[in-house]
DNA sequence: CTCCAGAGTGAACGGTGTTCACATGCATTG
DNA sequence: CAATGCATGTGAACACCGTTCACTCTGGAG
C-alpha cells in the first residue's frame, strides 16, 4: 500500500523540505516537527507523546528516535523558549551601545521589563514550562557558551542606570537579583491572574521599572 | 479472611483513632489520612492517586468517596498550604495591633518576607503545588469567608509603613502588587535554585524588605 | 547492484486516573 | 434487639500514558 512516493533531489543532508504536504516523512524534519507541534500547543507540560507523535502523523516510538524520552524533550523546548526570551530582550536594547543619558537608561530598564512581562503574556505556556513546577530552567538559559546569554541584559539595565546618574552604587549581582525578583514576580502574579496585575502591560511595565529603579537609587540602609 | 476486628467504643460520630496502627480504617478519617499523606510526600504534584491510597493501606477507587478527582484532592491540599502560610503570617505580626514606630513597621514588613520565604524553603513541594503550573491558587487564598486571609497581612504591613512615616502617600493596590511581586519572584528564583538567592534566609529577607520599602518611599516620578 | 545504517512501525509492558457493580459494617430505625 | 439503609471500601475493567523492542522499510554509499 501506499506507493507513489516523489523522488525528490534532496542532494544535500539537511535538505528535504516537506514537498508533498501531509505525507512523506522518513529521513528529514520529525525531530523539528515534534518541536514546533509542542510550542503550537495551547499546554505544553499537559500534553502527552503519543497525541503529539499522532499529530505530525508518526507514532510515539518513532518519538524515541530523537529524543531520549519526553522530559528532554520538553527540556529543549524550554531551550527554545529561552531563546525566544532572549531574543526579545535583544530588541529592547543593544547591549552593546551604553545608553545615552538617564532618559535612555530609564527606557532601556523599562522596555526590557515589558518584553518580560510581553513575554509571559503572548507564550503562557512555554512560559510555565520554562519556570514551572520543574523548573529544570532558571539557569538553562546561562548555559549555551558561544550565544548570548537571556540574563546578560538585566545587569547591562542596571549598569546604564548607575552610568547616567540614576543610582548611586555600581549593580551588584544582589541588584540583579532584586531586580529580576520584581520583574519575574510581576510576571508570575499576571499569568496567575492576580486582578491587579491584569492592569494593561505597558502600564505595569513602566510601574515596575519605574520602581524597580527607585528602590536601587540609593544604597541600603543598614539592617 | 482477616475476622479478628478490634470492637471499639466510638460513640461521637467523628472519633474513631486508629486504635490498632495498621489496620482497622474503614469508616473514619480516611479523607484526613490521604491529605496528611499527601501533605508529606517529597513531591505533592508527581504522586500517584494509586500510590497515595496504597500508602495509607486503601484501594484508589476509595479516594473517590472523599475526592472527586485527583485534582480535587490537590486543590484541597493547596489550601491547607494557604492556611499555613497565612498562620505564617499571623505569626509574623498582629495585624490589629498598629506598628509603633518606624522600626517596628519596617521588621513588620521584614518578618512579612522572611516569613514568605521561609515558606517556601520548608515546604518546597507544598510551595510548587500551590504557586506551580496550573496555579488555580494565587486567588484562593482569598477566598475563604470567615477565616483570616493570607492577603491581609502585606497591606497591612505598608499602612503601618505610611503610618510611620516611612512612605509618603498611603498604600494602594498596586503598591502592594509590587511589594508582592518582588517577594514572591524572591521566592520563586530562591526555589529555582537561582545562585545569587541560596543567600542565607534571614539576610534576603532583611534586603528584600529594605528595597521593598525604599522603592515605596516617594511617589512614581512621571512617566 | 548490494548492503547497511538510520528512521518509523506495531505490539507489548507496567503504571495511571476513573468508573461501576458489588461487599461490608455502622448507626439508626421499628 | 433485630432489621434496614447508607456511607464506605473493594476489585475488576476501561482507556490512556511513557517506554522498550524486534521488525521493516528506505535511501544512499561502496
Amino acid at each position: 500500500m501506499e506507493r507513489e512516493r516523489i523522488a525528490q533531489p534532496s542532494r544535500t543532508r539537511p535538505a528535504r523540505r516537506p514537498g508533498a504536504p501531509g505525507r512523506a516523512f522518513h529521513h528529514g524534519h520529525l525531530r523539528q516537527a515534534l518541536l514546533d507541534a509542542a510550542l503550537a500547543a495551547p499546554d505544553i507540560e499537559g500534553l502527552s507523546l503519543r497525541q503529539l507523535a499522532a499529530g505530525v502523523g508518526v507514532t510515539a516510538a518513532a518519538a524515541y528516535r530523537h529524543f531520549g524520552s519526553r522530559e528532554d524533550l520538553l527540556s529543549e523546548v524550554a531551550r527554545v523558549g529561552f531563546d525566544r526570551l532572549a531574543a526579545r530582550f535583544a530588541q529592547a536594547f543593544d547591549i552593546a551601545r551604553p545608553p545615552t543619558d538617564a532618559a535612555e537608561a530609564q527606557a532601556r530598564m523599562q522596555r526590557l521589563a515589558q518584553a518580560y512581562l510581553q513575554f509571559a503574556d503572548d507564550e503562557p505556556a512555554l512560559w510555565r514550562l520554562m519556570f514551572g513546577a520543574q523548573a529544570a530552567g532558571y539557569r538553562a538559559a546561562a548555559a549555551p557558551p558561544g550565544r548570548r546569554n537571556s540574563y546578560d541584559h538585566l545587569p547591562a539595565a542596571l549598569l546604564g542606570l548607575h552610568l547616567t546618574g540614576l543610582t548611586a552604587q555600581p549593580p551588584g549581582e544582589r541588584d540583579a537579583l532584586f531586580a529580576w525578583s520584581a520583574i519575574h514576580g510581576a510576571a508570575a502574579l499576571r499569568s496567575g491572574r492576580v486582578p491587579a496585575a491584569l492592569v494593561p502591560l505597558p502600564e505595569l511595565a513602566r510601574e515596575v521599572a519605574a520602581r524597580v529603579i527607585q528602590s536601587l537609587r540609593a544604597p541600603l540602609a543598614a539592617a
